[in-house]
DNA sequence: GAAAAATACGATTAATTCGTCGCATTTGCT
DNA sequence: AGCAAATGCGACGAATTAATCGTATTTTTC
C-alpha cells in the first residue's frame, strides 16, 4: 500500500478496483440504454453486456442475476428522489405551500424527462419488487414527509398527518408516473402540476381548519 | 331453426356455438386463476389451456395470441368499472359529493378484492398496452365524468373542469391500485377512502369558490 | 521477470416459451 | 346412417433466455 510512491502509481486508482468499477458503470449505463431503447421485455443480460462492450461472464461477476441490475437502477433513482424531497421540503426559508408546489413541479418534470427509462423500469418491477431490499427502500421518505407535515398541520393528530402525507406522496408519484406515460408539452406539464398542487393545498388547508375548530 | 320444436331441442343451445362458448369462458376463467395463482410472469398459454382442460390448439383457435387473452380480461374489467362509474355518478337523486364518496369507496373496495389478479394483470400490461384497441378504451369514462363535473362546477370553464375531472379519476385509479398492492383491513380501506374523498371534495369546493369570485 | 491472484471472456447448456399443423373427434343435417 | 363442416387435439419446431464454467488475459506482488 505504501511501496514506491512514484507519480504513476499514486495518481492511478488501484487497478484492482478500477477495472471493475469501470466495468460496473459501463454495465449500468448500458442497462439504461437497453431499457429505454428496447423496453423491459427485451432487456436481457446478453444485450446489456453487448452494449456495454463487456462479456456476459463479467457481468455475472458483479451482479448475481438480471434482477439485481434492474434493482440497482431503481434504487439509485429512489435515492435521488429522496434527496430531491429532502432538499425541497426542508428549505424552511420558503413558505410550505410554495415548497410543495416546487416539489410537485420538479417531480413531474423529472418524471417526464427520460420517461422511456422510467416506464420500462417500472414494467420490469415484478422482477425485483419482492426482493427484501426493495421493501425497506420504500419507507426512506417517511421521516422527511412527517417533518413537513408537522410544520404544515401542527394542530392535527399524528395519525391524520401521516395519512394525509402518505396520500399526497403516493398521489404525486403514482399520478406523476401515469401522466408521464405519454409525451407531454411543457405547458401541459405546468398546468397539470399546478392542478395537482392546488388539490394538495386545498386538502391541507381544510385539514388545518378542521384541526383548529373541532366544533 | 324451427323444425320439431320439442322440449329437448328448444331448451338446448345451438351446439355449434355452445361448444366454443363454453371453451372460451373456460379459458378466460382459467386465465384468471393462472394470473392470480402464478402471477404475470408464469402466465403462459400452455398453463391456461391445461387449467381450462383444453388443448393449446383450441385456445389458439379463439385467441390470436397470448396478449389477446390478457387484453380481453382487462377490457372486461374496464367495462365493469365504466358501468360502476356511470351507475354511481349519474344517480342525481343523491348529492354530488356523496356520490363521489360512494364511488371512491366502491372503487377501492373492488380494487382490494381480487387484488392478486389485478396486480398480475397490470404487471402484464406491457403485452397489450400498445394494442390499438387499448388506446380507445381509455377514454370511455370521459363523457360520464364530464357530465358529473358540469354538475359540480357549473361556473368553471370547460378546460378547468376537464383537467380537474381527469386528475381526480387518475388519482382514484392509480392511487387505488397502489394502495391495493399490499393486503388491507376493512378499517384501513375505509380510512384511506375517506381521506381521498376529502381531498377531492376540498379541491372541488375550492375550484367552485374560485369560479364564482374571479376577484 | 516470474508466479500468483484477479479479472475477463464467450461458447455452451438446459429450460422455457409461443404458436403451428396435420390429424382425430364431435356435431349438424338430411 | 352417413356425409360435411366445425371443433378439438397435442406433439413439435423455432426462438429466446438466464446463468455457468473452463480457459485466456491482465494486473499485482515479490
Amino acid at each position: 500500500m505504501e511501496n514506491r510512491p512514484n507519480a504513476r502509481i499514486s495518481s492511478r486508482k488501484k487497478p484492482k478496483q478500477a477495472r471493475s468499477n469501470d466495468l460496473v458503470s459501463a454495465i449500468l449505463q448500458a442497462a439504461v440504454q437497453v431499457l429505454s431503447q428496447e423496453g423491459a421485455q427485451r432487456f436481457t443480460t446478453a444485450r446489456v453486456a453487448e452494449k456495454a462492450g463487456v462479456s456476459v461472464g463479467s457481468l455475472y461477476q458483479y451482479f448475481p442475476n438480471k434482477a439485481a441490475i434492474l434493482f440497482k437502477l431503481q434504487s439509485d433513482e429512489w435515492r435521488e428522489t429522496t434527496n430531491l424531497l429532502g432538499d425541497i421540503l426542508s428549505d424552511t426559508a420558503r413558505p410550505p405551500f410554495e415548497r410543495l408546489r416546487a416539489l410537485v413541479h420538479t417531480f413531474i418534470c423529472s418524471e417526464c424527462e427520460e420517461a422511456a427509462v422510467r416506464v420500462a423500469l417500472s414494467d420490469a418491477a415484478p422482477l425485483y419488487r419482492d426482493a427484501p431490499e426493495a421493501l425497506e427502500a420504500r419507507h426512506a421518505d417517511e421521516p422527511i414527509i412527517a417533518q413537513f407535515m408537522r410544520e404544515v398541520l401542527p394542530e392535527a393528530s399524528e395519525t391524520i398527518r401521516n395519512r394525509a402525507g402518505g396520500l399526497i406522496m403516493t398521489t404525486m408519484s403514482c399520478v406523476g408516473k401515469d401522466f408521464s406515460e405519454e409525451p407531454r408539452s411543457d405547458e401541459e406539464i405546468n398546468l397539470y402540476a399546478d392542478a395537482m398542487t392546488e388539490m394538495f393545498c386545498a386538502y391541507l388547508q381544510r385539514l388545518g381548519d378542521k384541526a383548529k375548530e373541532p366544533i
